[in-house]
RNA sequence: GCGCCCAUGGCUCAGCUGGAUAGAGCGCCAGACUACGAAUCUGGAUGCCCCUGGUUCGAAUCCAGGUGGGCGCGCCA
């Protein structure tokens, strides 16, 4: 609709050129928004004032020479005005309107989407949480993020990867290993004094119970380095195994886990850092290697092989993004914690040396959850054993809350999750807000369907007896899901559906108070129906790319 | 010290990339079920959009400099 607007602006500049009434001016800055207030029309445009520094003339006079050479040939506007310092604002028909509702009605699940990815190939890589420990509630942020991002995506036409990055390879599972094998030392009578660095969580000590069990005594072997090798692969994969079963439970699904380990098979790291060495990009002071991040913007160039010989986690995360473009993603999307930010030059400097433009990679940074109990902070330390899980989260608030919670803020701001609220299943939560429409609906085209009424098809009904200020308030809300969806991926900020669902459910619910959908006027019970249908479609395709359920009853 | 993020009613936050009278929810006050579901709705009060300058037809939004808060600044990951 805005793209149509636009075209009808521009043709009338054109035409008003020819005439002599504007000069040869720039249109790209041309702007159709929705106005805050229906007084200011459907649609609203800014052209006059935009032109009217380049033109040297007074705004109102350019819109209305604009408005004068509007070529109306399609008939979609039933009128145009002039107001405040130059804006040009249009009505639209009111059968244009109408007409959403029967687009609506036969695109069923696809409506909204538009598919302006042409099935580019996107990766999204999220969560990524060490296998150290189980996900716990700050981490559940970004992985509602990811998915919900994921899904935009692909309702939006792009081919969507989605990926954990699995840091198995550094000293932190040295440490998990060696957790065990502290642990075990206890089970087996030993008095010791539990290192600082090792991992205290009580997922620890059932790990280690569990060996305990099946292995006895023996569990120890002979040689203390393999015994800790061992215990670290044993314990990364059973903490994985529960980390793939949270998200499943929590509705995140990845395509690909992708090992750490995978980098360094046949040297892919050192080959790679050869490479950009042989480009100018690494160089030595005779004792470790250095990536030469600062010729593209960072503050200092930073190490890659250490004094000891050992690559860094950078070099490694070189090599697995230079591996993320070699299978084919024009468009890499990483979601990490804000405080990593740090690391964003480092990376993109990185990027840009494999050959890749900065773009090809986006960051998001998602704020660190403040957790909160009644009001009180809760120190949270994986190291510590201190946590939150994610587990104890969905069972105690269910995935539906926990997600919409997560995705009710953008995400560069800080959450402030309050487990006494959050575990609160009273109306305060929106969520139930929205699902409650959603049943809403149900319910009456169920009692519909009791009377001998079923769902008539839009070509059957009167649209023009949807004539309430109400019920056009509603259609044009439903005609923006489009234009919302768009907006949320290029922004790549997924709060907006919270938003929309919250103001379209808000809507409807007091459309519902107000007006009786069924009732003897059978001819106008028939377009009611229809417009309640469509907007349970467009709650169930929002609430689909949230990952959130839409029930039937509650 | 340097860098990134944030600052909007009592509280938690939106504000569609510069638009017209700055909006929701919670909380507070007053109302609405013999009704298609009251987990709902209707009405009411509350603002130096942190401060000071700048950019222009127009600034909560962009720029500069402050103030206050969060987070980073490893040959950890």
């Amino acid at each position: 609709m805005k793209n149509k607007l636009i075209a009808l602006i521009a043709r009338s500049v054109e035409a008003c050129n020819g005439k002599g009434l504007l000069p040869e001016v720039d249109l790209s800055r041309i702007e159709i928004e929705v106005p805050a207030n229906p007084e200011h029309g459907d649609y609203a445009s800014n052209v006059a004032m935009i032109l009217a520094s380049q033109a040297k003339q007074n705004p109102r006079k350019i819109a209305q020479s604009i408005q004068e050479n509007l070529d109306d040939s399609e008939g979609i506007l039933e009128r145009t005005q002039i107001a405040g310092p130059g804006f040009l604002n249009f009505v639209l028909k009111d059968d244009l309107w109408r007409n959403v509702l029967r687009d609506i009605l036969e695109q069923k699940d696809r409506y909204g989407c538009v598919p302006i990815g042409k099935g580019k190939k996107i990766q999204l890589e999220f969560v990524s949480a060490n296998p150290t420990g189980p996900l716990h509630i700050g981490h559940a942020r970004g992985a509602v993020v990811g998915d919900v991002l994921s899904n935009l995506f692909e309702a939006e036409g792009y081919a969507v990867s989605r990926e954990y990055y699995i840091n198995d390879a550094g000293n932190q599972m040295n440490n998990l290993g060696k957790s065990v094998w502290y642990r075990l030392r206890e089970l087996t009578g030993e008095k010791i004094e539990f290192p600082d660095n090792c991992y205290r969580g009580d997922y620890i000590k059932e790990i280690s119970g569990d060996i305990f069990r099946k292995e006895g005594g023996r569990c120890l072997g002979e040689n203390e380095e393999t015994t800790i090798q061992r215990f670290n692969e044993i314990a990364g994969a059973v903490i994985l195994d529960g980390i793939r079963q949270d998200l499943k439970d929590f509705g995140v699904t990845f395509d690909c886990y992708f090992s750490e380990k995978e980098l360094y098979r046949e040297n892919g790291v050192g080959r790679l850092l050869d490479d950009l060495k042989r480009q100018g990009f690494i160089y030595s002071d005779g004792e470790t290697l250095w990536f030469k991040t600062t010729a593209y913007g960072d503050d200092k160039d930073r190490v890659v092989i250490r004094k000891n010989g050992e690559p860094t986690y950078f070099a490694a995360d070189i090599a697995y993004h230079a591996n993320k473009f070699s299978r084919g993603f024009d468009t890499l999307i990483d979601i990490w914690g804000a405080d990593h930010h740090g690391y964003i030059p480092r990376l993109q400097a990185a990027i840009q040396a494999l050959g890749r433009d900065k773009d090809d990679l986006k960051i998001i940074l998602v704020q660190l959850v403040n957790l909160l109990r009644a009001g009180e902070p809760v120190a949270m330390s994986t190291r510590s054993g201190e946590f939150v899980t994610l587990r104890e989260v969905l069972d105690e608030v269910g995935k539906d809350a926990a997600r919409y919670h997560f995705l009710m803020r953008r995400s560069d701001s800080h959450l402030d999750f309050d487990l006494e609220v959050a575990k609160k299943q009273s109306n305060e939560n929106p969520v139930f807000y929205v699902q409650y429409a959603h049943a809403r609906i149900c319910s009456i085209l169920r009692m519909a369907q009791e009377r001998g009424m079923s769902l008539p098809d839009f070509a059957a009904i009167h649209p023009a007896l949807l004539a309430e200020p109400e019920e056009r308030t509603l259609i044009k809300m439903m005609a923006r899901y489009p234009e919302m969806l768009e907006g949320a991926v290029k922004t790549l900020e997924v709060h907006r559906i919270t938003f929309y669902l919250n103001e379209l459910a808000g809507m409807f619910h007091g459309y519902y108070n107000k007006y009786k959908v069924v009732t003897e006027d059978a001819a106008l019970s028939s377009a009611r129906l229809v417009l309640v249908e469509a907007v349970r479609q467009v709650l169930v395709n929002a609430l689909k790319i949230m990952g959130v359920g839409a029930p039937v009853k509650m």
